[in-house]
This record gives structure tokens, sequence and C-alpha cells, in this order.
DNA sequence: TAAATTTGTTAGTATTGTCTAACATTTTAT
DNA sequence: ATAAAATGTTAGACAATACTAACAAATTTA
């Protein structure tokens, strides 16, 4: 069984590969808030549990064990924070650092209790795949909304940017995953784009917001 | 905050006083499975803490402090369990394991969407009360099965041994909380009790059942 | 009351996970 | 190609929480 330290860094690990390929000692040490000694030293533990293929002044790399381990972390914060939004009713903002807690129950029955409950879902509240039982993670592949073009109409299937700022920018202007989104104009300048979607009329989106938001184009 | 060993440590004495008066080193040390020279050292950092008063060679007793936190750890695990029978569908004797691990998470708000959820519980799948945000618990006096009279009607409200194994036995006998029970006949040889409740017709429990469920007299 | 037993403390050690300071290697800039 | 900067490792320390072995105090038994 991995340690409550050991699965935070198994997760940080896993996310910091697929967010930016090669891990070094130092973003893994900046991504967890501790210093880099400590994470060599971590490496070398893990080294030595066939978590990562270690060698002195070379990336960072999982092995298929870490992975599945790391996936299977990430499958219970995931689960966790669809159970916590869909069925105690908290908002989207709230979840993660309660997660980044509960992910470390001991308990494969509470997890599997709370997939049941949820009836299996794919995804977490911010649009996230859960990997399966076996920690695989199935990738959908969208298209950013900054790289969509006038006319387009597309579906919010997920967010890149989950701190609670945007989350909470996102909920002043009523957008949620699931809408529908219509795009009237691109503002070349700025790339800032108008878009109509729920009941609002239409609202002016920046470039650095549109390129956080991924989306699906309707189904043909 | 207390660390998690610290919230043990505390729940651990509040409960030991609870049922045994007086708390020493070595009934702490047996209940928390940890050696005594580590208790000893840890009641020292507790009267540090100003939780438990403290001097050598005399029973452990908990400050008005110390009493509070121990209350609030035990809120946090008995809200927790009856989350877990009401919310997630467990089983009473699958749910304390999960609330030893849950109850430490720090969120204040996660616990009182829990305690919302579930409409203000007094009292948890065992029928054990859940101290108030203040950590105080209000004591209900039930009566022992075991020392009612033939020919009384009850209702069971809380069982004192809430290992899986009695409440095992429970299941198998369809005994709940909640039942209505009749006492047929008392044996004298053995105090064994024949009573009836729910669909049955009338089963025997022992005197060593009847100490360990207690009821109340039919409200008059 | 003296001996035996039980209970509790002290001293010293281990493990996990963290840190800082110093040094080494690799990469980047001049 | 060298110097400077960035990145990574080693060495040593520390806090929290546990342990064992040895000793001390309190309680029970004879
Ligand atoms: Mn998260
Ligand atoms: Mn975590
Ligand atoms: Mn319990
Ligand atoms: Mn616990």
């Amino acid at each position: 069984m991995n340690s409550l330290a050991e699965e935070n860094y198994l997760k940080a690990l896993f996310n910091l590969a697929t967010e930016n390929g090669d891990v070094n000692v130092t973003e893994l040490s900046k991504r967890l808030g501790i210093k880099m000694p400590t994470v060599t030293s971590m490496m070398k533990k893990f080294a030595e549990k066939k978590l990562v293929h270690y060698e002195s002044y070379k990336p960072l790399r999982l092995t298929e064990k870490g992975k599945r381990e790391a996936g299977l972390v990430i499958r219970k914060h995931r689960l966790t924070e669809m159970f916590l939004v869909e069925k105690m009713n908290f908002a989207w903002e709230e979840v993660h650092d309660i997660a980044e807690q509960i992910e470390h129950i001991q308990s494969p029955l509470f997890f599997e209790k709370m997939d049941e409950l949820l009836g299996h879902p794919k995804v977490d509240p911010h649009g996230s795949p859960i990997p399966d039982r076996n920690g695989k993670i199935v990738w959908k592949t969208y298209d950013k909304l900054s790289d969509c073009q006038e006319g387009d109409a597309v579906t919010l299937a997920a967010v890149i940017n989950t701190s609670p700022e945007f989350l909470k920018y996102l909920n002043s202007r009523k957008i949620s995953l699931g809408i529908r989104i219509k795009i009237r104009a691109v503002e070349p300048f700025d790339k800032s784009m108008v878009v109509s979607y729920g009941k609002s009329g239409s609202e002016t989106l920046s470039n650095l917001v549109c390129e956080r938001l991924l989306v699906e184009r309707e189904e043909s």
C-alpha cells in the first residue's frame, strides 16, 4: 500500500506527465510544494518500489505499475469530486480540497459505492476523465473554444483550469458543463469571442478564457 | 489543529472515560493498540496543549477543552457512520472502519453538509448520540433489555457492542433499531428471554445478547 | 509488612517525511 | 569555449510517532 504522501507524489507525477510530457525534479517539487532534496529521495524510494524509472539527472518516468497506481488515486479523487457535487450539493469550485483528502481513504468498497451511486460516471465535475478500475484513462479529444470559428455551435465539455477563481468567474457568467454555445463573432485583434448560450443574450469572452474551455462540435 | 494521531487519542480518552470512569495508561494503550511509553509521551504533549490534566501515576483526565475537542471528533465519526448508512446504503456493521478514517478530514463544511443532508440526526446507526456543534453529548438513559420484565413492550434504541460479529448476529435475527419487542418469558435459570418482534413468531435471546440491547419503554 | 504483580516512566532507537546548506552536473548565454 | 544560471544530489538535521529494554512506583497478595 502507498502512504498518503506517496499517493500525492504519484498523482502529481501522472498529471505533470500528461500536461507537459517529461517531468523533472524542479517541476514536481513546485507542483507538490516540497523542496527538491525531499523529492529526490522520494524518487529513489519510488525506484525501489518500481513506481518510477529513476536515473540521476534524467527526467522522471512512471513505470507501468506507477501509472496504474497513479491512475487509481486519480480515480478516487475524481469520483469523490463527482460525488460531492452530485450527491452532496457542493459547487464545482468547492470540491478539490476535500477530494485531495478523501482520495487517501483506504476502502475499495467506499469508492465502489460512490461509483455505483453515481451510475459509473465517465468524467468528473470539471469534465476530466475518471480512470477505470485498472487506473486506465480513456482520453476524449476536445477542441479549445478558442480554436473554433464564427458560426460554430458547440457543447462545453470540460474546463482546463480548475482554480476556484476561474470556476467562480464561469459561475458569474452562468457557464457550466453541457451548455450549448454559438459563436457569433471573433474579434481578430485580441481573439475575444462574442458568444451566446443558455438564456443570456450574448457575452464577450476573452481569448484567455476561451483557451481554457474545451468543447465538442455538435454530433452530426 | 490536532493531528490524526491526536484525534484518535482524544476519542479513545473520551470513550474510555464514558465507559469506565477513570482512564489509566494501560487501558488507553490497549484501546489504541499503542505501547504504554508512547501513550505516556503523548499524554505529556496533551498536557502541554491543555487537553488533559496529567500527573505521573495518576488517572488521565480530559480538560474541558479536551472534552470539547474529543466530542467534535466523535461528532465527525458518528455523522459519517450515519451518512454511510443513510445516504450510501452501507450496512451498520460496515461503517466503523471507514468512519475511523473519514473522521480526520479537515473540512467543517463537509461535515456540515452531511449533517444537513441527514436532517441533523441525534444518533448514529448504532443508537449512540451524536455530539452537537460544541462537542457536547446529550445522554438519553435507556434500559438494558436484560433488565426488563416478562410482559414489557419496548422499542430497541441502541446497541452497546458494535462489533461486526454482534451486528451480523442481529442481522441474522432481523433485529434492527426501532423494532418493537415484546417480552414473552424470562427463563430464570440463565436469564434468556423469549421475545417477539416484527414478523417473526418468537425468538430466544441469551442474556449476553439482552445485556447489549438498550431499549425504551413505550411512551405512556 | 514483605514479596510479587501490575502499572507507569525514562532512555534510547527507528521510520517517515520534511528541511537547509553545500556541492555537483547540466544547460544556457556570452 | 567559457562563464553564468538552472537543475539536481548529498549530507546532515529535525519533528512526529512509534518501538524495546530497563527501571520505578503503586497495588495486590500472601
Ligand atoms: Mn481536483
Ligand atoms: Mn491528496
Ligand atoms: Mn464507530
Ligand atoms: Mn480514526
